[in-house]
DNA sequence: TACATAACCTAGTATTTTAGTCAAGTATTT
DNA sequence: AAATACTTGACTAAAATACTAGGTTATGTA
């Protein structure tokens, strides 16, 4: 598995929109800021977010973006897999080739593993996490962080 | 969670050692051959592995490493840490400071995965991985395989 | 219509990590 | 003594990652 800055950028964007749905469409900006994630690093994300249909986005001023789906209709795991291509944890990438292309001696361990991974990240939807406390709390120390900020 | 060729390589040769340990002792020569891995390569690992206490060396002639413990009292997941350092899937490996000193918005999606996955690999030892149909056709394979390459 | 805003796009680069090599050891058995 | 086998640490090429720079294009508003 790929498990890397990007990926976990994807999501906590992907979550910071969800939360702050209700105003139509959120800007990469104040992401980037409440965030704490280069602007011009989102974009290049989203534009995989895009492409892969689970963002919509609002050009113009106050444009922005917004969630394409549902959010109980957008997975973890989807999103990690838009900005990471895989969250495979075998070498062969399920082409059983490792060695001199035969399967090697794990390959089954780490397609189970996979298995374990998905299962977890393919049941848990952004709108699971916006009920959260501890995701609650933070967006909300996030957002009187930003408007100070502004001021 | 790093799940790089070393983890991989480590829990192979791991695995090539406990299948082959009716000799008592395996050296890293024949793992590599076996295992397609390189000899100065998986001398690192195992001095790492060594240093975890989860193989002992003999040193001279007919030489080589045997398994400290029994096999159904090493996990996987002991392996993977021995050489990576760690499964660990947050960004603050834990310390909740992502964001200036404080918690990120994910860091506790990332804590669930991280149990997820050390369930998994905690709850599997390389005597589970022994018993298995596909490890013992693989193996087979490759015994054969050395024996024609050294005659 | 000008202009500000914000998405969109293409390169490029600094840094880090990975996978692996090399060389000079030390220890143990035969 | 000689052969075998493990030990250690430094070194390196290549890849991936995280991030920056510098634009262009669309759109709402004054
Ligand atoms: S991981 Fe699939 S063949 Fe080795
Ligand atoms: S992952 Fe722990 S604080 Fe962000």
């Amino acid at each position: 598995m790929k498990m890397t800055t990007k990926g976990r950028y994807a999501v906590t964007a992907m979550l910071d929109i969800a939360l702050h749905d209700s105003k139509g469409s959120v800007n990469l900006a104040d992401i980037a800021k409440r965030q704490d994630i280069s602007l011009t690093y989102l974009e290049q994300l989203f534009s995989k977010l895009k492409r892969h249909k689970l963002v919509e986005s609002v050009r113009g001023p106050g444009g922005g973006y917004r969630l394409a789906l549902a959010a109980d209709a957008i997975t973890i795991a989807k999103i990690i897999y838009s900005v990471d291509e895989s969250i495979d944890v075998t070498r062969c990438k399920g082409k059983q080739n490792c060695q001199g292309n035969l399967r090697c001696l794990t390959h089954d361990l780490w397609m189970e593993l996979n298995m374990n991974i998905s299962r977890f990240l393919n049941g848990l939807t952004l709108s699971d996490l916006i009920k959260r406390n501890n995701v609650k709390h933070v967006s909300e120390r996030q957002d009187v962080a930003l408007l100070q900020l502004q001021s």
